[in-house]
DNA sequence: TTTGATACTGAACGATCGTTCAGATAAGCT
DNA sequence: AGCTTATCTGAACGATCGTTCAGTATCAAA
């Protein structure tokens, strides 16, 4: 045996990095061999090492490509006039993008410590790019009045920690939509962060 | 080689129990060896077998006697006269008690998925115990019509995560003492309930 | 001082790990 | 049809995994 009939590496990399999204998220990095992410995808470990050169660096991947698109997804969202306005986007964004990758989310704070220095610095870098974006929110509107906050770094590691447990318990079909969600914790933060 | 000389069950059982959360909170349960806790305390891996039946095992009783002790202090703080005075006193009480045991925490939520069916549904079933708690503050204040909120258990939820937040940035000798983090958090969902 | 219970070593078991690579087949261009 | 390139297999490498166990040294009681 060898090439297999219709195999392309447009196909191939895709789902194995898909794959390997799934079983990293439901079973831990550690916990999950190259054998059985080839299984997953129907190929032999062999074969994974032509789209990744070892497994850390397909655990990289997926968690650079997650945060390069939360932020590339932020960045199109058009900017609101006022503090709260903006604020209310952010909320509703957090939730919705992180509703929609649920898997990757979970990696990018889960398995952060399966990373050597540089990627894990890395990864870090973008979070905090991440976070910043709110922060500068929560500080405009502390310079305009209408947010009363001690501190506005805590305040934005408070809200951010707040949204992505969504992730912990939101199930499709369950008692709330996700605009239902969205909205209540839209609320709650509102009325957190008010004067 | 054989029996080490001052050695006793008692010193000995504990010892592997610190040295095995220190290392599992810190790598995750599936990258640590049990050569590597047997090490860590200056045992040989078979030595450890004396002390639990298996890895899986060792982890749950990690978790079950955190889960424990958590209830048990929760269970020791003196009842307060109002929901608000509850919800506060909750407050204080699960960002003091998770910061004295923070390993214990990170573990008691991202190394659930390695225990069996039923180890994974007794550690659920405390933490749902724990969550109830709350909810009934939260339900009693919402009767009492000095909390507005669309869903109690999706407070709950919320607030948990929330306050759970400060393990993931919390640092001794940092901007906040312990105390100040308790207030301003204390000020954010004392906000965020309010009718 | 003898003796039985207790605590541990050191070697070994089969299984599985990440990774490499020579060889084989399919795809796609000429 | 022939040739090159892309894709994958299957076997193998040494290392490490969780776990077992016969043997041995210490402890505690008699």
């Amino acid at each position: 045996m060898a090439r297999k009939s219709g195999s392309h590496s447009e196909i191939t990399g895709p789902r194995i990095r898909t794959e390997a999204r799934r079983l990293f998220a439901r079973h831990g990095f550690a916990a999950v061999s190259m054998r059985q992410i080839a299984a997953a995808v129907g190929l032999q470990a062999g074969a994974l090492y032509l789209y990744t050169p070892d497994k850390e660096s397909l655990l990289f991947d997926l968690l650079k490509g997650h945060m390069d698109e939360l932020l590339a997804a932020w960045a199109e969202v058009p900017a609101a006039a006022s503090p709260p306005e903006q604020l209310e986007a952010f909320v509703r964004f957090h939730i919705r993008f992180n509703l929609e990758r649920a898997e990757a989310v979970f990696l990018s704070y889960m398995e952060l410590r399966n990373l050597g220095p540089d990627n894990f610095a890395a990864i870090e870098a973008l979070r905090r790019a991440y976070e910043n974006e709110l922060e500068s929110i929560l500080r405009a509107g502390q310079a305009e009045g209408c947010f009363a906050l001690p501190d506005t770094k805590l305040a934005t590691l408070a809200i951010i920690a707040m949204l992505t447990g969504v992730n912990t318990w939101f199930r499709e079909g369950g008692r709330f939509s996700r605009a239902a969600v969205e909205q209540i914790y839209w609320d709650m933060v509102r009325k957190a962060v008010a004067a």
